[in-house]
DNA sequence: CATCAGGGCCCTG
DNA sequence: CAGGGCCCTGAT
C-alpha cells in the first residue's frame, strides 16, 4: 500500500555534461503526457528513483549555460549514502540524462537549415532523455498503447497508487515506481481493478520477465540497434509501435525513422506541408535529408510545436492530441 | 440509448 | 499473414 516516505539526508554532486545540453530542453518533454513521478520547473527538476533498492529523490539543477553546461545533483535518501554508493550511481544518472552523447555536428549543421534552423536554434543541445529505467519506460509504453491520454494517465496514477509510494523531500511529494517483484507477487484480478483492461496481462508478464532477470538493460545500451530491436520484441507487450518509441528515447539511436505513427502523420502533413494528410513515405523522405539524425530531427520539430503549444492554443493540433 | 474508435498487441486459423 | 478480440472511456 502507498505511505510517504521521508527523505531526509542529502547528498550533492556536479557533473558536466558533454556541450551542447540544453536542461530544460532534456529534462521536460511537453510531448509526453505528465507522471506524477516528476516535476519540471525552469532550471530544476525533481524525480523518484530507485537504485539498487534504495529509494532516491533527486533534485536536479541547472548551473550552467548550454554551451558550458554544469548540473548539480542533489540526492535525498533516507539514510546518508555511502562514497562507494555515490561512484556507482554517477554513471547511471550521466547515462539517463544522457550527458555523454555528442550532437554537436548536428546542431551546427542544421542551425541554418531552412526548416530545422528555428527549432534548432532554440532548442540547441536537446536530447532524447530516458530518465526512468527500462522497466518503468515500458509500463509507461503499455498504458500508452490503445488509450486516449486522460487513459494513460489515469491508468498509471493507479499503478503508482496501489503498488509505489510516495516520497517528501524538498518540499516536494512525488510517485515512485514500485519493483517487477511487486506486480509478480499480486495477481492480474488485481491489476484489472486498476482498469488496465486487456493490459493487465501484459504488465503482468512483463515484470515477471524482468524478475526472471531475461533483460539485462545495462548490456542491452551497448548493442547495435538491430540486436535491441530484436530482444526488445520478445518482450510481451511491446510491439513494432512501442519499439518505434524505446529505440530513439532510451536508447538514444538517432537515425532510426522507420514507421511514424498515424496521428504523429496527420501532424507532420499539417506542419510541414500544410495539408490534412499527406503519405507517410513523403515524409519519411523529407527527413531523409537529416542523415544519420533522422530521428533527432523529427524530435526537433516534435518537441518545438509541443513547447508552442504550453504558451498558445493551436487548434488544429487540440483536435489530433486524443486528451 | 447504443455504437465505436482510440498514441497496439497477441493469438488464431 | 490478415483480422478478430481485448478493457475502458468519452464522443457521436
Amino acid at each position: 500500500m502507498t505511505k510517504v516516505i521521508s527523505l531526509n539526508k542529502v547528498s550533492t554532486l556536479i557533473l558536466e555534461p558533454k556541450s551542447p545540453y540544453n536542461f530544460d530542453a532534456n529534462m521536460h518533454k511537453p510531448s509526453h503526457f505528465p507522471s506524477s513521478d516528476n516535476i519540471w520547473e525552469k532550471g530544476f527538476y525533481w524525480i523518484s528513483m530507485l537504485w539498487q533498492n534504495q529509494i532516491l529523490g533527486l533534485k536536479i539543477e541547472d548551473i550552467g549555460v548550454v554551451s558550458k553546461p554544469k548540473v548539480k545533483f542533489h540526492i535525498y535518501s533516507k539514510e546518508k549514502l555511502s562514497k562507494d554508493f555515490i561512484d556507482g550511481l554517477t554513471p547511471e544518472l550521466r547515462w539517463r540524462f544522457n550527458f555523454d552523447q555528442d550532437i554537436s555536428e548536428f546542431c551546427s549543421k542544421y542551425k541554418e537549415s531552412k526548416v530545422l534552423g528555428t527549432a534548432v536554434k532554440k532548442w540547441k543541445g536537446m536530447k532524447p532523455i530516458a530518465a526512468n529505467s527500462l522497466y518503468e519506460t515500458l509500463i509507461i509504453y503499455i498504458v500508452l498503447q490503445n488509450a486516449t491520454v486522460r487513459r494513460s494517465v489515469q491508468m498509471l496514477e493507479n499503478l503508482f497508487n496501489t503498488y509505489g509510494n510516495k516520497i517528501k523531500f524538498d518540499g516536494k511529494t512525488i510517485s515512485m515506481f514500485w519493483k517487477p517483484e511487486d506486480i509478480v507477487e499480486s495477481n492480474e484480478e488485481k491489476l484489472r481493478e486498476l482498469k488496465v483492461g486487456y493490459r493487465a496481462k501484459m504488465i503482468m508478464n512483463l515484470s515477471q520477465q524482468f524478475v526472471n532477470k531475461e533483460i539485462d538493460e545495462f548490456r542491452l545500451r551497448k548493442m547495435s540497434k538491430e540486436r535491441i530491436k530484436e530482444k526488445m520484441l520478445k518482450l510481451y507487450g511491446i510491439g513494432p509501435s512501442s519499439l518505434q518509441y524505446l529505440i530513439f528515447e532510451d536508447f538514444y539511436i538517432l537515425d532510426d525513422l522507420v514507421t511514424i505513427p498515424p496521428w504523429e502523420t496527420k501532424i507532420m502533413s499539417r506542419l510541414l506541408f500544410n495539408k490534412e494528410l499527406v503519405s507517410f513515405e513523403k515524409i519519411m523522405k523529407f527527413f531523409k535529408k537529416f542523415k544519420g539524425y533522422e530521428k533527432l530531427a523529427f524530435h526537433y520539430i516534435w518537441e518545438d510545436l509541443f513547447w508552442k503549444r504550453k504558451n498558445e492554443h493551436i487548434e488544429w493540433l487540440e483536435k489530433e492530441i486524443r486528451l
